[in-house]
DNA sequence: TTTGCCGATTTTGCATGCAAATCCGCCATC
DNA sequence: GATGGCGGATTTGCATGCAAAATCGGCAAA
């Protein structure tokens, strides 16, 4: 997202940082297909810097689980089955419910408020089918969330997580009608929440999650037929 | 665990792999301080090798939030206050009462028989009073409810998370009649779990976790006070 | 006495060089 | 024709060198 002020305005943070970034978004984007080889020279003359500083971009991707390195045979780009996505699928969903719950008797009533601002707005992103747009909301929304359990480890946490099924995230949301569902579901939260209903705020915001995860199951599927 | 080995056998690993193992323990257990410097020159020449290994490990640190590296202003063991350390606890709680949970209602027949085989042993431990021995079972105990999801990434979040609090882990163990109770905790969740109630696990997990960072946090009031 | 500036020192960040390990193709052998 | 071993090419892992940035000390000015 803020990868075109990256290359051209911000050349001043560190440069293994900034190849690492460059290299997480490929990545999360599907530019770079699961299982590529990522040769180190040639990652350097790509961006016009020496092996050092792509090596330690590779060794974080690798400790943020993003690459797979084998000692001395290089670096590939992890390989996602589908059940590990959709254990990572679970999983988020769980933490999201968690955080909901948690929220839900923490959130400040300003936290509250904000919220329901967050929410109201993206009405005119669903008429206007803008899954950019959404997307972008979404993520407010939920990180919102995080914020509200007023536990920051846990919401760094959260965000770690979720930020490693951006790209399934996206594709997910293109399925039919998925926007219109989403913001249901969303609406269903926010009323449990309003109420001060913990868990149900909870157990719909992890059947908000496995939907999502329901709906990239179907659209992996409608892609192998393709 | 493995580290005397480390040092004497596994000499074939990688170099950086090797002092990124060091570092994390020696961070973990708290023979590093936090907010203590660590210079990479002088780490270098402890460890006999040179400084790019020792970047890299320190790297992979940051990546996992053991470290904090400040742009050209060098690397620190990061900073714990109190608050994030209870933060980190209640999340750790909130986790492993989601695993004991999803465990419950997942668990093979093997796996729950492994899990009562592992709590019947730690008796004798606490008869002992061998704190060492209480925490390597320990681990194993949890980590054995991690796998019993039957969701590996899950399982690996979970692992990686409950490694960042070993350090408190322990000292919080050694409180007064802690492995006791620990023992007990451990038995009330056993039981919801052989009656196949995952609600019951789970909450009876949260407890068990949130009075670990209870007694941890009266052991730090009493550190504070001496 | 305090504040601000300037230079020396230290340390980081990156480039490059070199040795070891792995991979790849070829040839000999079965 | 298939298999196994061998040598060159490629690539990784580590060491070292160098330039830039930050820190620290002292000194001068307010």
């Amino acid at each position: 997202m803020t990868d075109g002020l990256d290359d051209t305005i911000e050349d001043r943070g560190l440069l293994s940082d900034r190849i690492r970034n460059a290299l997480a978004d490929e990545i999360a984007t599907g530019r770079l297909e699961a299982g590529a080889a990522l040769d180190e020279q040639q990652l350097a003359d790509r961006f016009g810097a020496s092996r050092t500083p792509v090596r330690e971009a590779l060794r974080q991707l690798a400790a943020s689980g993003l690459v797979e390195v084998r000692a001395r045979r290089g670096v590939v780009v992890a390989r996602m089955t589908p059940e590990r996505i959709m254990d990572m699928f679970e999983t988020v969903a769980e933490i999201e419910a968690m955080c909901a719950r948690l929220a839900t008797y923490r959130m400040t009533p300003l936290e509250r408020s904000h919220l329901i601002e967050l929410h109201d707005a993206s009405e005119t992103l669903v008429k206007k089918g803008d899954f950019d747009a959404y997307d972008t909301f979404n993520r407010a929304f939920h990180e919102a969330i995080y914020h509200a359990t007023h536990n920051s480890f846990l919401a760094e946490q959260a965000i770690a997580i979720r930020s490693r099924l951006t790209a399934f995230r996206r594709a997910q949301l293109q399925q039919e009608q998925r926007l219109d569902r989403s913001r249901a579901e969303h609406e269903a939260i926010m009323q449990a929440i309003a109420e001060g209903d913990g868990e149900m705020a909870s157990r719909r915001m992890r059947a908000h999650m496995l939907n999502a995860a329901t709906a990239l199951r179907r659209f992996i599927e409608a892609s192998k037929l393709a």
